[in-house]
DNA sequence: AAAGTCAATCGGTACA
DNA sequence: TGTACCGATTGACTTT
């Protein structure tokens, strides 16, 4: 298991280096060593014309990307190394460097966060430490950074979520459109119908079905066919259980209404998976459903 | 300079 | 009680 919490991190640094002797080496090291145990070349041979600048040079045991020492070619900053951050006697208590102000995570870093992000959005002690070896951070900042990495993905969600409900809302809001004007050419028809009605159809009617409707209620016999002398009052549809009236509102009723419907909570908020159908068939369905969350099946993947 | 991004902090909650 | 997580927020930094 612990392998595989490396492989992301080694595959990326393959694959921006394409060296063969370091995909083999990252291929043999993985199966039986964690992070310390990694050939103590393996930076000699990663290095960077960044690195050759010797004080950068991190300890030769560490299993550091190149960028992740010294400076960062890609972003031109420059970042702590793992060791200026283990320096205890600039550490603040939550082990944060004392006065450091806030530096970005550079390219490789974010990457390698972003692949383990998908591989599992949970982060275990264990992938902590790997993680924060591996890409020569504090296991808070990989803690932090995974964290926000939750939030902001929950944020997105959110808004295909919101997408969704609006799409299938305004889907509704035509349906329901369609059936008011057929309502209204069925109302038309009624009334020309009514035009040419006998005035005593209702009673002649009622006769006709008098032996037939015998053990019925006094009232069933009644039930209108006096569509003679019953307007047609309300021409709205019942209200939806979820929706409110559709066709009283108005645009900013309506978004503010959606709005309310993407509250967290006010929906399940938990997804099975990304699927937008997924999600808004949660928001509809399983308000009270909490057993799932994230879109990754099985928190633990790398087991 | 304003707006946007993101690492980090804070205060609260849940859970073992 | 300690730990991990979350949402809200801050503030450094980048982009427009």
């Amino acid at each position: 298991m612990l392998s595989s919490l490396i492989e992301v991190p080694l595959q990326l640094i393959t694959e921006a280096h394409h060296h063969p002797s370091f995909e083999q080496m990252a291929c043999n090291g993985m199966a039986s060593s964690s992070s310390s145990s990694f050939p103590s070349n393996f930076l000699f041979q990663m290095q960077t014309p960044y690195e050759e600048d010797s004080h950068l040079v991190p300890p030769s045991n560490s299993f550091l990307s190149p960028n992740l020492q010294g400076m960062s070619p890609l972003l031109g900053k420059r970042c702590m190394s793992y060791d200026e951050m283990l320096n205890e006697d600039e550490l603040s208590d939550d082990g944060s460097a004392v006065g450091e102000k806030k530096k970005r995570l550079n390219i490789e870093q974010v990457r390698t966060l972003e692949r383990n992000f998908e591989l599992g959005n949970k982060l275990e002690p264990e992938r902590k430490v790997q993680l924060a070896k591996a890409l020569g951070l504090r296991p808070r900042q990989v803690a932090i950074w995974f964290q926000n990495r939750r939030a902001r993905w929950k944020t997105k969600q959110l808004e295909k979520d919101y997408d969704v409900l609006k799409r299938q809302f305004e889907a509704i809001r035509a349906e329901n459109d369609s059936l008011l004007v057929q309502n209204k050419k069925l109302q038309a028809e009624i009334l020309a119908l009514r035009g040419r009605e006998t005035p005593d159809l209702t009673i002649n009617l009622n006769k006709e079905t008098e032996g037939s409707c015998s053990n019925r209620s006094e009232n069933s016999s009644e039930i209108n066919l006096d569509i003679s002398r019953k307007p047609v009052v309300e021409n709205r549809l019942p209200p939806h259980p979820i929706l409110p009236s559709l066709q009283s509102l108005n645009q900013p009723e309506i978004d503010q209404f959606l709005h309310h419907s993407c509250k967290p909570e006010l929906q399940s908020p938990k997804v099975e998976n990304d699927a937008p159908e997924t999600c808004f068939g949660n928001l509809l369905c399983n308000m009270g459903d909490q057993s799932v969350f994230w879109p990754w099946p099985d928190h633990h993947s790398f087991h």
